[in-house]
DNA sequence: GTGGTCTAGACCACG
DNA sequence: GTGGTCTAGACCACC
């Protein structure tokens, strides 16, 4: 399965569940007429409440992404790739660009605010990408 | 006066003005010994309640940023400045590397997060250097 | 219920409920996963605010003693036992330490105040022990 | 001067300065007829605002250990010696009271109450009683 | 139902 | 004047 609920993210489980879902079908995981999990296996799976998967789905359905096929289970809808791909784009737009704001407002300067992201990426990509791995 | 509250911003008040204190204290806007504005004053100037002015002092005190003078009012610690120094420090790079986490895991490969980061910086830099000041 | 309030003791109401609460945790009446009674029944049962039994719950968070599970209580954190011990040794550490202080700076010398602490314990004893019950 | 006041501590500067006063008078420092320091001068030796003096020196007159005598200053009452050990004893013995208290409501039986007592009496000889010094 | 935030206003202790 | 505590009640997010 292609979720996981991180407990330290402040940001609530029903969001990360949606947001989520939207990555997948933005980066083709989930394509047009693919059934998603159903609310009681995917709750069982990650070990959360129905309720919450159920919220998740229905702003899902709210934002166009999915689709109710009654007897059957939701859908992500046909056109949705497209509208996944510009929602992720702006989710992490925005995230960027608050980081930056903070780190600039707190009187580091551009190029401090560099250094500080290069030093994260490096980090990171040690986790994404093996020393090596890509030559 | 150093502080703004920012309203959009979904982090609670009182965390706002404890950090913007911390912020000040690590830049040295307040050096030790300095006496932060009274719970009054700054409720009156923030447009806040008291309680709420008083909610961030309180873990200010129990961070050990300030101290209280009884009558007096809220003293700047002495050994305070070098530990809201590593506080800030981590603070952005928490965020910062919160940020580059959501985007790798969006599916961005890291010259992707470079381009997006880059963009956003240029962004921000025009608020705080006007174009063509600085060669 | 384990929790009393001592309207007559000094110290704060949110204080005696927190000081309480690690007590039962480090007493054991409070387990790792236990769910603490919840800020609106306790209040009812304490006939206080629950302003201020969340104040107390508060401060219980900040110091890693419960942690929050949205929309279910607070539980006792898994690691707390141990810490709570440790705290409320300290706590009684100091009281009793600054008593002794208080007793020598006053002039009396160390066998003055052994006495005081005998005559002291043996009337508390009288209420928790009956006399005559343990030979 | 006989007077220290400790910042760490939490009863009020007044009550600190007051209690002192009557120790040293229970303890023969400070006899009848003997004239105490003056508001400012006191004021000026401690660091202390004058008003927080003047309630100390106020407290004392109502409880009829100084009085006034006009133009000169504030003398020891003739009868105030006994009265003052009376105090004293009253003060320290509730102070002991309370924290064994709070120790056997924590769970402690007797025996580690005494330990604890033992200990902390034990440490705090040593800065009263230098080792060798008394066989 | 749960906790979390915020407002409003009273009262107290300290200087 | 200062901070500290407590009450009362509203609104929100989450489950």
């Amino acid at each position: 399965m292609f979720l996981h609920i991180d407990a330290a993210d402040s940001t609530p489980v029903y969001d990360q569940i949606a947001r989520q879902v939207v990555f997948a079908v933005a980066g083709g995981a989930l394509a047009a007429g693919d059934l998603i999990p159903s609310v009681r296996e995917l709750a069982r799976e990650l070990a959360v409440n129905p309720n919450t998967v159920a919220r998740a789905y229905r702003e899902l359905q709210a934002q166009g992404v999915v689709e109710s096929s009654p007897g059957v289970g939701l859908l992500v809808r046909s056109g949705a790739k497209r509208a996944c791909q510009r929602a992720r784009r702006e989710a992490l737009r925005q995230r960027v660009s608050s980081a930056l704001r903070a780190t600039l407002d707190a009187g580091l300067d551009p190029d401090e605010a560099e250094a500080l992201f290069r030093a994260e990426l490096d980090k990171l990509c040690h986790r994404y990408q093996r020393p090596g791995e890509s030559a």
